[in-house]
DNA sequence: TAGATTGTTAATCGATTAACAATC
DNA sequence: TAGATTGTTAATCGATTAACAATC
C-alpha cells in the first residue's frame, strides 16, 4: 500500500463495493474498467488510478475478476472485523439504523443499544437489548466497543461525544445536527442528512431559472 | 452570480448556514473569516472564495454581520421556497426524516405522506396523513410535488423512481441502497449511509496498524 | 488616520483524465 | 499471435491556499 490514500478515494470504494457486489448478485464474474465506467458514470481512469492505490487486481486483456475484486476491496475497508458497536438513542432514527443497516456486512456487531428513557429499557431489537445510558461506563469495562452511533438530539451528542471519548472509544458516526469535534484524533463521521436536503434544494432552485 | 459554482462550493454552503445559525442563537453579530475558519476548521481563504462567487457580503476592516450572511446564504439556497414535498415509506427510516428533519426550515412543505402497506394508511405523521402508494397519481393531479424522498427498500425505489419521474418530479432525495439514475437531468441526492458506516469501518481499521 | 479584514488575483497543490507501453 | 485491457506515467484541469491591494 502506497503512502497515503487520500480521503477521496477512500469514499469511493463503498461505492465500488457496491456496485460489485450487485454484478456478483447478477452472475456476471468479469467486468473491465470501461464498462464498469458506464455503470457507475465515472471514468474507467479513475476507477483503474484509484484500485491501483492497493494493488493491481486486474489483469491485463481481460479485465477484473468480479468476485476477486469484491474481496479485495472488503479487506481494503477492513469489513470482516466485526468491530464492536453501540447505538445511542433508539427513537425512529436509532431503530431505523439498526433494523437496515446491516452493520455485519460493513465492519461492525452491534453489541449494546443506549437510551435515556427509562420506558425504552428492556426493549429488544434485533437480538441486543436497550439498557439506560447510565450502564455505559460498566458496559464498557466487559465490552470495550469500538465505535459509538449518536442519533440523539443535539444538545445531548456533545456531552455524550466527551463522555464516550473519556471511555477510549474509537470512532463515532453521529447523526445529531452539528458537527462533533474531538480533542483526539478519533476518527467521526458527521452525517448532516439536513445539509444534503439544503443540497437539493438549491439544485431544483437554480435549474427553476 | 457567476457563471457555474462548483458543486463543492454548494455543499459547504448548509455548513456555512449551520454554523451562522449557531453564532445567532448565541448572540454573536460579526464574525471574520478568520474567526469563522477556526471553528469550522477550514480556511479563511477558502470561506472568502466560496462566499464571493455569490457576491460581497463582508465589510472590509470588519467582517462579517452574522444574521445579514446567513440571511443571504438563505435566499442562495432557496430556503424560503417550501416546495412541495412528498414522502414514500414510512418505516422508521421515513417516520425518522419526516419528525426531526424541519423540512420548512430547509426549503421544502410536507405535503403528502405514502406508503405501499394499508395498516399505515390514514395514519397522522405530523399532521399529515399517510395514504396508499396507489393514490400518487390522483395526488399529483392536484398537488403537484416538487420532490420527493424515497425511503423504501432498493427493489421498490427504481420502480417508484420511474413512476415520480413520469408524473414530472423535480428532484429525488434516495435513501434506499443503490444509485438511483434518471433519463432525465433531475438532481438526485442518493444519501448512502452505509457507504458513510464503512468509510468509518475502513478509518477505525488503518489507525489501528 | 491606523488597523483590520475583505475581495480578488496569482501561485500552489492535488485530483482527474489522457495516453500508452506492458502484458495477459 | 492479435486484440484487449490493465498499470502507470505524464498532462490537464480544478480546487485550495497565499498574497496583497482596496477599503471600511
Amino acid at each position: 500500500m502506497k503512502d497515503k490514500i487520500s480521503l477521496a478515494v477512500i469514499r469511493r470504494l463503498p461505492r465500488y463495493y457496491r456496485y460489485l457486489g450487485e454484478l456478483l448478485a447478477n452472475d456476471i464474474d468479469k467486468i473491465s474498467s470501461k464498462e464498469l465506467s458506464a455503470r457507475m458514470g465515472i471514468t474507467a481512469s479513475q476507477i483503474r488510478q484509484d484500485l491501483n492505490c492497493f494493488g493491481g487486481f486486474g489483469q491485463q486483456g481481460y479485465g477484473y475478476n468480479v468476485r476477486y475484486l469484491h474481496d479485495e476491496i472488503s479487506n481494503i475497508l477492513g469489513l470482516q472485523n466485526f468491530y464492536p458497536a453501540i447505538v445511542i438513542g433508539v427513537g425512529n432514527l436509532g431503530t431505523a439504523l439498526i433494523q437496515h443497516l446491516n452493520f455485519e456486512k460493513r465492519g461492525f456487531k452491534l453489541v449494546g443499544i443506549f437510551d435515556v428513557k427509562p420506558s425504552l429499557v428492556g426493549l429488544n431489537i434485533t437480538g441486543v437489548t436497550v439498557q439506560h445510558i447510565d450502564e455505559l461506563e460498566h458496559f464498557f469495562e466487559t465490552h470495550r466497543p469500538k465505535i459509538a452511533v449518536l442519533a440523539v438530539p443535539r444538545s445531548e451528542a456533545g456531552p455524550i461525544a466527551d463522555r464516550l471519548e473519556a471511555l477510549g472509544i474509537e470512532g463515532l458516526w453521529n447523526f445529531s445536527n452539528g458537527d462533533i469535534h474531538l480533542k483526539t484524533e478519533i476518527p467521526v463521521e458527521n452525517v448532516h442528512l439536513g445539509d444534503s436536503l439544503m443540497t437539493l434544494c438549491y439544485r431544483i432552485n437554480e435549474r427553476g431559472k
